[in-house]
DNA sequence: TTGTATGCGTTATCAA
DNA sequence: TTGATAACGCATACAA
């Protein structure tokens, strides 16, 4: 069974499919009332909707927009993807999510997928990567885009030129540490995310930079790289309780880290934050659930996701190339508190 | 600057299009292997890449399907999202991911969205509504992707006549409570989802069907309706505790359910399972972090919506349209244990 | 083994 | 105010 076409309700209609398209999508362009009520007519009846890939075939362009995520399950991802979809709806436009599972060749694989597809712009959702050909790549990829009137947008650095919605990292590891040390806290662990992610490390600038205007000496023992993981928060908790390090305060480069933080401190029977305070960066749903609820910098993913979306779609704009820095405000809930003693040595 | 078409790679290569079509696509079709050598040379010196919505429009269909989710940062969905953008990509085809933040008029709006795109198929990932229009609505388009040879696949039930992938969502909940009971309990709460939503429908009546299979006697008292949330459970907790409800062990209609409940009850010091015993349906990744670890009825999303993309691809298949019933295993943590002595009345 | 020509469903240009 | 027709990029039936 054949789909129904602009033809078929142009016969329906008595009229030519020239007018029936103009009905459809030229609102303004003058068609006599009366054909228009046929056109509309025949339309309803036979139920027909416009065939997306003829139009986008015409139109040069489709009428999707890629998100690329590295691992949709994580509600970190989640959140962005659901602000793309709802906000590529209000634009009329449909989301192709290429999730990555971590894995950077599937990435590059989808950039050449989309834009086969035409698509009108692609969000990146993940940190870039610390590797040349990724990097290499995705430059190309970015060229690619530009010289064809459509962009890539990213919600976090990548070390390239491109447009940018995302937050100060750096800034953000200085700030939670700041937070810590305003307490009183003078030794403080960081546990960081992959080395080799952009966004990772800049936090750990942040943090080395805090500790250095604080007059405090970076301790090499009580930083750790891991995953933007539970398992990794987990494991690293526990190998400084293993270690018998000295310390009353954790930062945590994301939330997840800081949840596995809190289960190993918990099995170990430390009170936080009497013993030790715990504070991250991200504020994802749960972290206002968990147990104690988190202090933690909050990164407005959401609202960064809808407005990449409008970078994409609304590339008239002048700032369209200009970076959209977001604030992230700490969140104060109940995983911090002053100086009283730390753990460790002693 | 336009893209390099078909037309470009054939006039380098100095062979007409329908060699060069050949050479990419009917990769077995005869074709000199002098020829060939330089047609994939200007490919690669061009940079082609076929234009899908060219090639969608004469195929007659597009190398997509489509996903319909609820909400999409919820890791339930996101577990399927993962799934079936991965299964995707194996079969080369992308998937475009319809959030419809629980509105079913926004479901139907993809639902025609998603036809004008020429989908393979469409994964509904929602539990079925009680709502006439929305059913009416749902059942015209299962009928008008049947009359195309493409299909709407769900993984979890509607009431309608159309492949499944899914659970016995009754047989579940009762398995959940027999477990209770079997451990000695006598009183036992459930807490549900939303009663309009059949799949939260069914799981209830599996909960009365253990009682009654029992010759225990079902208390209104016990059994609550709400939202598949987090929130839905604490309040629903709270308000066993605050009647002074006698009761043992909750079964919740989800994992979300239960992380509220356990929240509710550990802040009334109520010791899990010591005089409380929770068991859920699901077992997201969650569930092995939070304390105390979740016992659940392991919903195994994961292979499921991977199957449910088989069946929208692999419509071969003479399975094609009946149904796929997957086991619900009862994962045994901490949450629960032998019946000691309840709550309430004394 | 290769090429020519047609058509997929649209939109837009031009003419009437 | 309306309509005939070219073109978008590709795959395929048919011809050579």
């Amino acid at each position: 069974m054949a789909r129904v076409s602009i033809e078929d309700v142009a016969n329906l209609a008595g009229v030519s499919i020239t007018t029936v398209s103009r009905v459809i999508n030229n609102k303004d362009y003058p068609v006599a009332e009366k054909t228009k009520k046929k056109v509309l007519k025949a339309v309803k009846e036979l139920n027909y909707f416009p065939d997306f890939t003829a139009q986008n075939l015409r139109n040069n362009f489709s009428n999707t927009i890629g998100l690329i995520t590295r691992e949709i399950s994580d509600p970190y991802f989640g959140i962005i993807a659901r602000a793309v979809t709802e906000r590529a709806s209000y634009y009329g436009v449909l989301s192709i999510v290429c999730n990555t599972g971590r894995n950077p060749v599937n990435e590059l694989q989808y950039h050449d997928l989309l834009w086969q597809h035409k698509v009108r712009g692609i969000i990146l959702s993940g940190g870039g990567l610390d590797a040349d050909d990724y990097r290499d790549k995705l430059q190309e990829q970015i060229k690619r885009y530009n010289d064809h009137g459509n962009r890539i947008v990213s919600l976090a650095p990548q070390g390239l030129e491109m447009p940018y919605v995302t937050i100060d990292n750096r800034a953000t590891g200085e700030m939670i540490t700041d937070y810590l040390v305003d307490l009183g806290h003078r030794k403080i662990a960081f546990l960081g995310g992959p080395e080799q992610i952009y966004t990772a490390s800049e936090r750990v600038k942040g943090y080395k930079l805090s500790l250095t205007k604080h007059g405090l000496t970076f301790d090499p023992t009580l930083l750790h790289h891991g995953q933007f993981s539970w398992e990794s928060g987990y494991e690293a908790a526990r190998r400084l309780l293993l270690e018998n390090r000295e310390f009353s305060g954790i930062c945590c480069a994301n939330d997840d880290i800081a949840y596995g933080v809190l289960q190993a401190l918990k099995e170990q029977n430390i009170q936080v934050p009497g013993q030790v305070s715990v504070i991250s960066i991200g504020d994802l749903p749960l972290s206002t659930h968990i147990d104690p609820p988190l202090t933690t910098a909050q990164v407005p993913l959401y609202d960064m996701a809808l407005r990449a979306v409008d970078v994409i779609m609304d590339g008239s704009k002048p700032d369209h190339n200009a970076s959209l820095i977001f604030k992230t405000p700490i969140v104060k809930r109940l995983s911090t508190a002053p100086y009283i003693s730390g753990l460790g040595q002693g």
